[in-house]
DNA sequence: GAGCCGTGGAG
DNA sequence: TCTCCAAGGCT
């Protein structure tokens, strides 16, 4: 058993994990990395499988076994051909995992397709400025991915010589990897057997236990972590994790699973696959009205970038301001933005001074220009209005 | 540990 | 329309 899957594992693992996170700001040093590494071989004995969380196993050996070999195969003949499947390469897989935090692959697999193009290699990630980077990811949202990503690619060519490591630690130890993010790379790139535990593998792995009990929890994840562990096996564990996220996204799915065709109903024990898993409520959202406005003069528009913006920092947004009275907003649209959910109405504007944080922009600069999704769908009317484009319908 | 970060699809 | 939440990580 390696090292990297012990650390992966039990309740030691998680602590010495973030640590080792932690550590990455300290600039820690190789001795100190390796005594934790040997105080998390200490703790993961503890939770070697299957002495699992509770003490109970939910399969036996031979059932984990079939159940490998089930995914397996079940996964070679079903899986969907996204972009991402088509390569090995470190980077390609480095950048598809990022994306692909808290996104459905279908939302993904454009974006991918045009990152590689753009950004071929870690050296031209790197190299580029991260206006470029923040434009392509433009509409993925949870843009501290992009900024990560792209501190990544810094990271890799100055500290690695332009190669990811093949390296638990080192791979961890990157701005926007996780346990979850460092398991799926090094079990794809490079055959490292380790778990990943997402959102999809939470629910088929609560629901083949009937695991009644919260998931949201810390000792609900290192259950399940524990059990994801158990799961995972020697050969092709990055075929094995990407079968058991693909049954969540096509087969166990949260509402209406199909059960009649899952590989492998015979060892799922759930009861009422539907009430699993058992999650906590969500906070609720906060209904918002968002007013801002369009200043044009002489074929340029005002547009601001604030990096302390409590919303969307760092992006070109139209300015805000006070709603006109009676007028009726002319450009109007839903949004949501994290626990937010509202309407942003945008009014015709006088010119005025630039305030702080604002610039004219060009037509062309408006289009090049990251901005979020609300703002971009304003933006491209608006840029169809500086073109002479009529009012610029929508 | 809880709160925060985006967006779009599905039911 | 409204709710849920998706290949999570960071503070």
């Amino acid at each position: 058993m390696r090292l990297g899957h012990r650390l992966a594992s039990g309740r030691g693992g998680a602590r010495f994990a973030s640590q080792i996170k932690l550590a990455r700001r300290e600039e820690f040093i190789a001795p100190v990395a390796r005594l934790l590494l040997n105080m998390d071989d200490r703790f993961a004995v503890l939770s070697i499988m299957p002495e699992v969380e509770d003490g109970r196993v939910p399969w036996s050996a031979r059932e984990i076994e079939a159940i490998q070999g089930t995914l397996l195969r079940w996964f070679r003949s079903h899986a969907r051909d996204l972009p991402w499947r088509r390569t090995r390469d470190p980077y390609a897989v480095f950048v598809s995992e990022l994306m692909l935090q808290q996104t459905q692959a279908a939302t993904v697999a454009p974006y991918f397709g045009r990152w590689m193009e753009e950004f071929p290699s870690w050296e031209a990630l790197a190299e580029a400025p991260l206006e470029r980077v923040l434009r392509a990811w433009e509409g993925l949202g949870y843009y501290h991915r992009a900024r990560n990503l792209h501190r990544a690619a810094k990271e890799v060519c100055a500290k690695h010589g332009g190669r990811l490591p093949a390296d638990y630690y080192k791979v961890l130890a990157l701005p926007g990897v996780g346990r979850y993010t460092v398991g799926a790379i090094c079990s794809i790139a490079f055959g490292m057997r380790l778990p990943v535990l997402d959102g999809n593998v939470v629910r088929v792995l609560a629901r083949l236990a009937n695991y009644r009990e919260r998931v949201d929890t810390a000792p609900g994840q290192r259950q399940l972590w524990a059990w994801a562990e158990a799961m995972t096996p020697e050969k092709h564990p990055g075929d094995f994790n990407q079968s058991m996220m693909e049954l969540g996204a096509l087969v166990c799915a949260r509402n209406k699973p199909a059960c009649l065709l899952c590989p492998v109903r015979g060892f799922c024990r759930a009861e009422d696959p539907c009430s699993l898993p058992n999650k906590g409520r969500r906070i609720a959202t906060v209904p918002l009205c968002e007013d801002v406005e369009v200043v044009v003069r002489r074929g340029r528009v005002l547009m601001r970038c604030d990096p302390a913006a409590p919303r969307w920092p760092g992006l070109w947004q139209f300015p805000g301001t006070g709603a006109a009275a009676d007028a009726a907003p002319w450009h109007e649209e839903r949004f949501a933005h994290t626990r937010y959910r509202g309407r942003m109405r945008a009014w015709l504007r006088p010119a005025r001074k630039a305030a702080a944080h604002e610039r004219w922009l060009t037509a062309s600069e408006l289009a090049t220009a990251p901005m979020p999704a609300p703002h971009r769908k304003l933006a491209t009317r608006v840029e169809g209005m500086l073109l002479g484009d009529e009012a610029g319908r929508p």
